[in-house]
DNA sequence: TATTTGAATGGACGATCGTCCATTGTCAAG
DNA sequence: CTTGACAATGGACGATCGTCCATTCAAATA
């Protein structure tokens, strides 16, 4: 009997995909724990269980499996991010405070993501390739910021109360992960979380209602 | 005629002070290019113009040069942070305008500087004594900012107000810092400035009068 | 001037790096 | 069941890594 083309995957290129899955997971592990210095083939492929070849069948070189793993390390950021702002109300001031939860969230802002961002960070200078993922995350997260913030006071998105809130903030929460990667052990989420607040409050105009909203979530 | 024993250095010790802030150069130079990947024992012999022995001479291991140059890095941060702090008025408002142009000028923040301050970051994680001095670094100017909110606010300097206003300010030079080193040729100097300045005056009680002093600043 | 001192040299060393490929083993098609 | 496809293996390769040390040579001392 002819068969109907399965839709989902084979056995073989069921296979496949986990090897590629897990020496992408495998290398972010021990970037999180020995920095880049510390991607080897051979703890690659030691902490993935698999064979020295893979990482050339799979990714042709060891560059491109770094490039592919902060990929994924800046899908996952926007992947939380738009689950914290679809599950907020469609006003600008609860989307802020969204995308700020989100952004300081455990699931953005834990020991081993943080580890790995500011590694990922540090070698960009050397290897453009990762800087376009640190870039991209960060461009992306500005506009939103910056139509936030032109929605939230009624102005035009090019002008400078609009730019200067979202600078000041994005540069808040940057500093507030920089933080936590310096001294993740004394860190204290809701701290951070109500400063970055009261900082935004601070710049808004009485009239937009802001500081009111943000004060009923502080935990 | 018996010599008075001279106190500047002879030849010798000149010349061996000469390789070994070589040495460090070299090692700065190349990780601002190359990132902390790039500097091998042989380039950076090589960028020195000395030989391959010297490394081992001066600083036993490559390891240890490396540490040097990051403590030299922490070095030039408070020297010039305190050139500005001394050639400011003892006022808390003017020392905390003082610190955030040390923090924002060009001596502290620049390309080169910017690249291997985050080199260093994100080699941290696997080796710790570069991450004492960004923690060295990060700790003395939390007390500084503690220290002037405090005088400013005439709070003690463990009131959630004084602690908020410094961990926010540290947070918005933080986050300026990594703006900076992700759009180097976007980053406008003087916004930053501005924007800091805003962010800190919108929490502070409109009686300290710091709004005033930081208009007039504005440049 | 003769001797001692130690800064500086540069090649040798084993370890580890990333890449490549001949081979193996297993799943899917014929 | 046989055969072709291909995911997976793991060792070989030259390059480069950081460390070490026998040697050189100029400066300081006697």
């Amino acid at each position: 009997m002819e068969q109907i083309q399965t839709p989902e995957p084979n056995k073989r290129a069921k296979s496949k995909a986990r090897s590629h899955q897990a020496l992408i997971d495998a290398t972010l592990e021990i970037i999180a724990e020995e920095g880049i210095g510390g991607a080897s083939v051979s703890r690659i492929v030691e902490k993935s269980g698999l064979s020295r070849g893979m990482i050339h069948l799979h990714f042709e070189t060891k560059e491109k499996l770094l490039v592919e793993a902060a990929r994924s390390m800046a899908d996952d950021y926007y992947r939380n991010l738009f689950e914290f702002i679809d599950a907020a109300p469609d006003l600008p001031a609860q989307r802020l405070i969204a995308m700020i939860d989100a952004d300081l969230g455990e699931s953005s802002l834990n020991a081993k993501t943080i580890a790995i961002w500011f590694a990922f960070r540090g070698a960009a200078r050397a290897h453009n390739e990762f800087a376009r993922y640190s870039d991209t995350r960060d461009r992306r997260l500005r506009d939103l910021f910056t139509a936030t913030f032109a929605e939230l006071l009624g102005n035009s998105a090019d002008t400078p109360e609009v730019i200067d809130a979202a600078n000041g903030t994005i540069a808040l929460m940057e500093g507030m992960w920089a933080d936590y990667f310096l001294h993740s052990g004394a860190f204290d989420r809701d701290a951070a979380r109500r400063v970055v607040l009261h900082f935004i409050a601070g710049v808004l105009p009485e009239s937009v209602g802001f500081r009111r909203i943000a004060a009923q979530s502080i935990r």
